[in-house]
DNA sequence: GAAAGAAAACGAAAGTAATCGAAAGCAGCA
DNA sequence: TGCTGCTTTCGATTACTTTCGTTTTCTTTC
């Protein structure tokens, strides 16, 4: 393994290290690559952000090395009172008689969950986890615009829902991401996805980020949405103030719950 | 098993070996991987709160799933053995590459149980319960047209998925129905889904019904295609005769199973 | 079948070691 | 001069252990 080597190379042969090994840990690769671990888990951490590998304690390992359920399992459980907290908050955003879309995040299923006493909604998602949530609630009428299946994160994605989607009055979109900053807005670890979620944001009439405090700061590969394009965010305490008010400086109305 | 396995790699092989045994034991998981019963103990935890696993005393078993263990009495009330029988040999039709429709019915349903083995086939369907049922085979592609979520039969219904399937070269269609006759051919309760099944008929190179006994000579308000149309019937052997010898005679071949 | 005792299993708590990530500072380069 | 990439430091977090009181299950006896 060669040193001196330039930061994307190095991240490169991190990865392709990942990826034939099946598991990294950083302490290895900083020896092997005659750099801090710091710097190792500075790397790991832009990897983790594109999606391509998944962090584990010492190291990293594959991403799609865990099987669907655990890793839809694992997002569900990270910041699970901030989510549901958000999700209600989400939830009571949404009025009777509304149209609704809710992306396929973990959060935008807390809100889900919490619609158990609103009346004539109709929610449109791609989201297999909220549709089986909902398939209890029927008082929400559900319309899923499809897609193909996609197993890790229990939904449909592609562009081919959009014409169906055009045809509707969604008052409110409510969107999850990877990560949100003034600079790059709501970002995702997805291009595709992140393309799709970008042609949703502009049919939208009102546009929510629904957000756990993690997200503040971290960028993933690709935007969506400008934080002037973004209504209101919906976060938990913990989230930075000075981020915070950078959002709402740029016109976003931030909720914290 | 190998050491030194992160926390998360860890529980995606308890899992697993939850899955593939049908029951695990703590104290040779703690075995196995080298750690403690209190560790292994709150990785079950974890599983078992996620509704991946059932803690037992001693151990856990899968969720959702019935146990290798539980009666074949209680198999036969999850399906009746004729949808099964049916269901397997729709698979046997079924070969490596094949793209093929499967409709809401819960005889399509028995059809994708049985695709764990077969590779690289693409199903398109708009059935939530297939769909649910298809997020543990990841040798199966999974198209979802789109629809509006109808609770009865988890499935999405509508007409606005046609344009999506158009697109699709689609070599098998897999239809049940409400019945089939030789005047009325196939026929449907719901004019609604009728009138998509008639298209859908027309989309797929080869058409296959999958019926049990019941359906011969039994009408509902909306044909859908008629015996002409009609490449495959599979059904059991309890089906009538003489109706049998009628869809032969208009060219259907008719697999009693 | 009930009761009693023993064994197995559980989960909470406390302690330890490893790992993490934020912050501050420095060097090199354009 | 400002930016990038790297370092060290250090408080916080995670993952695992052992211990021990509690609970559940099994076995034996009546």
């Amino acid at each position: 393994m060669p040193k001196e080597s330039s930061t994307q190379e190095r991240r490169h042969d991190i990865l392709d290290s990942v990826q034939r090994s099946g598991r990294v840990f950083v302490a290895d690769l900083s020896q092997s690559f005659g750099v801090s671990e710091v710097t190792i888990r500075s790397d790991l951490q832009m990897l983790a952000d594109q999606g391509l590998v998944v962090r584990t304690h010492g190291g990293a390992i594959p991403a799609g090395r865990l099987s669907p359920e655990l890793s839809l399992a694992l997002r569900r459980q990270q910041q699970p009172l901030a989510k549901d907290h958000i999700g209600a908050a989400g939830a009571e955003l949404i009025e009777d008689g509304d149209a609704v879309y809710l992306d396929t995040s973990s959060t935008a299923l807390a809100i889900a969950r919490h619609l158990t006493h609103h009346r004539y909604v109709t929610v449109v998602t791609n989201s297999i986890a909220i549709v089986n949530e909902l398939t209890d609630c029927p008082n929400v009428h559900v319309v899923v615009p499809g897609g193909r299946l996609r197993r890790e994160t229990a939904s449909l994605i592609g562009a081919d829902g959009l014409d169906y989607i055009r045809q509707l009055n969604i008052q409110k979109g409510f969107f999850g991401a990877h990560g949100v900053t003034p600079a790059e807005g709501l970002t995702d670890v997805s291009v595709e996805e992140a393309e799709v979620k970008r042609v949703l944001v502009g049919l939208c009439r009102q546009v929510v980020a629904v957000l756990d405090a993690t997200k503040w700061g971290r960028v993933g590969v690709a935007s969506f949405a400008t934080l002037e394009q973004i209504d209101v965010i919906i976060t938990d305490q913990d989230a930075p103030a000075e981020l915070v008010a950078q959002a709402q400086a740029a016109g976003v109305a931030v909720h914290l719950v």
